[in-house]
RNA sequence: GGCAGGGUAGCUCAGCUGGUUAGAGCACGGCACUCAUAAUGCCGGGGUCGCGGGUUCGAGUCCCGCCCCUGCUACCA
């Protein structure tokens, strides 16, 4: 069992470039497990409590329900529009979710009781932002975010999760375990942390008043909410069905795909609530890079969205989306989003590269050989190939991180290989000469497997275009269904009835009317 | 401030433990070709390798100092 997830999505705004990077990234990776043969389940979904969800719907005059029932439609909408395909959906505001977060906190205090208790948390409260401020946050006694209003200072009883007990369970586990977190930036950056030291956190707060009721009230008899903490990571728990015993079928996660903001979350607190709730840990966790606009700007839930995710979906379609934001921005870092590098982008690798290559090769098939692809035998162009794709697996399975960008490229070298081996061998000049029969057979049969690995290696990134592809080659079946390694090398396309279509990636007659 | 990473062609980057004329892709220019989405292939122009010292026969690659950028330095998520 491959169970992997992402970040679930805070359900404030509408979704944006920084969350479609995250969910196409994690797409690829299912993808790519279930076309090596694994049982893959893929998890998204929402996080759909909090201050700011409630002022929001507050400020609509709507239900916090209401709202991010209509936040989660619109998002699922954008998902399926991008080929996303998660197994499953899961929205904080749940029964089964709220449910299994009651159990594993109640699992907390049966197996740990010391690990939750009471204490005052006083500190200078920001009421523009809901939320107590460290000094850092503080300038001249105003909330940096809010100058205009006066800080107060509050105190309130709360539950406390004693995550400074596991400080030396997570620095052993980290040298244990040292693939648990990549790359390698984040991983240096929590294992400072641990060294720095950790402090207990809050898990419940008074004031908060849409979330998830925490199970035990304080020693006065006040009710409380459950804080982010247990309240939202254990989503991952939670959508296998916990605390049904059946949950071990998938637990512990394979991955865990997040935004590098939220490491310390996924490789410092979730860790130690499993623990201390005797659950095992996920395998892996992954941290990955924003995407950033042309200047600079950075893509976050509080910075504005200048660019709009719809209509970057749209201009060029979801699978040239998908693979510009996957070639463009290194899964392990950080890359911008402009409209001319996306121009850049599509014109030369997937419209005059790779598009081109399948029409060139399809349409020699059609004219010399009424289109039907002819037979041959794997040459040099089959061995120099697999030499990328084992590089293409490697930059995708884990072993190394998850390099997609790398992946794209090995893909491109046997694209750039192909192009310069039709030109090399000029089918236009053996079709003239009947004593090269056997030669052009050859020549085509070889573009042709050079396709289909093509094709089948791009069909995580680009699935419907990669479909697309399988369907004009006339290759039977989906692409979706062919496996890496051995079977894919064992096709023999030989007798296939190709079917010229449209252009893959069909370039605009204006270019100029798309720069902006 | 501290810790970490980075500053290499117009753009995005590769350059491992120091060693022949510093590389790739895109963009740009020329040539070739015509199967193809005026696509492709070949050739080429273009870089004080952030700045200043130092070590060495020899440094983008090591050492010191400085400048600039990014991330982290815990309760919005």
């Amino acid at each position: 069992m491959f169970y992997l997830t992402t970040a679930i999505d805070y359900a404030n705004g509408d979704p944006h470039l920084g969350h479609a990077l995250e969910k196409i990234g994690a797409d690829v990776i299912a993808r790519y497990r279930r076309m090596r043969g694994d049982d893959v389940h893929f998890l998204i979904g929402m996080d759909e409590h909090g201050q700011k969800v409630a002022q929001a719907a507050a400020d609509e005059d709507v239900t916090p329900q209401a709202l991010v029932d209509r936040v989660a439609e619109r998002f699922q909408a954008m998902w399926e529009r991008l080929g996303i395909s998660h197994d499953q959906f899961i929205r904080t505001t749940s029964r089964e979710h709220i449910a299994g977060v009651y159990a594993l906190i109640e699992r907390i205090f049966e197996r740990n009781p010391d690990d939750f208790y009471e204490k005052s948390y006083a500190g200078r409260y920001c009421v523009g932002c809901e939320a107590f401020k460290t000094d850092s946050e503080i300038k001249d006694d105003r909330c940096v975010l809010h100058p205009t209003r006066i800080l107060e200072w509050v105190e309130e009883r709360n539950w406390f999760f004693r995550l400074s007990r596991y400080q030396d369970f997570l620095r052993n586990h980290f040298a244990a375990h040292p693939g648990f977190l990549g790359p390698d930036s984040r991983r240096n950056e929590i294992l400072a942390l641990l060294d720095q030291g950790l402090e207990d956190v809050s898990a419940s707060r008074a004031r908060l008043t849409w979330g998830i009721p925490f199970p035990r009230p304080t020693r006065d008899g006040e009710a409380q909410t459950t804080y982010v903490w247990f309240d939202a990571l254990p989503n991952y728990l939670t959508a296998t069905g916990f605390p049904d015993p059946s949950f071990t079928r998938r637990w512990p996660a394979q991955l865990h795909v997040i935004g590098k903001d939220i490491t310390r979350f996924h490789c410092v607190i979730w860790p130690a609530m499993l623990q201390s709730a005797g659950l095992p840990l996920p395998h892996a966790v992954w941290a990955h890079g924003f995407v950033t606009l042309a200047g600079g700007e950075r893509f976050s839930k509080s910075a504005g969205v200048r660019v709009e995710l719809a209509e970057a979906v749209e201009r060029y379609g979801p699978d040239a989306f998908r693979y510009f934001m996957l070639r463009e921005v290194p899964f392990d870092g950080d890359g911008a989003f402009s409209w001319e590098r996306f121009e850049e982008r599509y014109n030369a690798d997937l419209a005059n590269a790779f598009g081109n290559f399948a029409s060139r090769t399809i349409a020699m098939v059609e004219r010399y050989f009424g289109g039907v692809v002819p037979s041959g035998r794997p040459n040099e162009i089959d061995d120099a190939d697999a030499a990328d794709y084992v590089r293409y697996g490697e930059a995708l399975d884990g072993s190394r991180g998850y390099l997609i960008q790398e992946a794209l490229r090995c893909v491109w070298l046997t694209v750039a290989r192909g192009n310069e081996y039709v030109d090399r061998s000029a089918p236009w000049k053996l079709a003239k000469d009947p004593a090269q029969r056997a030669t052009l057979e050859s020549v085509l049969a070889t573009l042709v497997r050079q396709l289909i690995r093509q094709a089948v290696h791009l069909a995580p990134v680009m699935p419907e275009r990669a479909e697309e592809l399988w369907r004009q080659l006339g290759a039977p079946g989906s692409v979706h269904a062919q496996r890496f390694g051995a079977p894919l090398a064992a096709i023999d396309p030989a007798g296939w009835r190709v079917v010229r279509g449209d252009p893959l990636f069909p370039k605009e007659k204006e270019p100029s009317a798309l720069s902006r």
